[in-house]
DNA sequence: ACAATATATGTGTATATGCGTATATTTGCT
DNA sequence: AGCAAATATACGCATATACACATATATTGT
């Protein structure tokens, strides 16, 4: 029960809703989520540290940036339902992914 | 967002899920629910009233007893989902199914 | 070695949430 | 009318949660 619990309460709030709508496009560094969801750096590390507590998503260390992602249970049908059944239907998701695909440009432009 | 998150957070509490497992199998009023769950009648009533504000429980007055029974919002497909993917696997809800049909047949011979 | 970048964590504060107790309200029964 | 049963709500308390700010740690590049 308590596990269960955990992943519910981790999906109750609005910032964390955001980051796994995000994490369901791709794997992102905290500095992407801060940057798309326009964040400060430390709100962005502890939401994703709660996310991760409840093993939701997995953190993968690659030089000096930690990358992000869905981990099986963050891909688990009922959350997988919740995201595009109803996250992906609120104006606030498409603001986000349009902003992360701006991100990425940005970013790809940046390293050229 | 807010009405999401709302269900969200009504759904991440232990009695709250244990109340929305026995409503998954019919409509019950408030007495039922403090017998089969063993809780005191200020928290069942509580409990419901959080899920009724979510939009996730309707409720229903006969004579003196008032019946809830979950609403449409109550059977979205992603809280489908949680409820037979997941509560149901946990030996918890095992347990409260079984005290349910036990006091409905004893509330059946009651009425003898 | 040092500066800059990326990330994580500790702390204090404000707010939210759950609980038990007491009490109010409604309905049925005599 | 008066009492009992079913239900709802207000209050005070304890705990949990989110936030901003400051700071710590790790890695890269010069």
């Amino acid at each position: 029960m308590k596990n269960i619990l955990n992943i519910l309460k981790s999906l109750s709030d609005e910032t964390r809703l955001r980051i796994i709508n995000l994490l369901y496009e791709r794997e992102l560094c905290v500095c992407d989520i801060m940057e798309v969801l326009a964040i400060p750096q430390t709100k962005a590390s502890r939401h994703l540290s709660y996310l991760k507590n409840a093993g939701i998503v997995t953190d993968r260390k690659q030089a000096q940036w930690v990358y992000y992602s869905l981990s099986p249970k963050g891909k688990m049908k009922f959350i997988h339902c919740l995201v595009f059944d109803h996250i992906r239907q609120l104006p606030q998701s498409t603001v986000d992914l349009a902003k992360l695909q701006q991100w990425l440009k940005q970013k790809a432009r940046n390293c050229d």
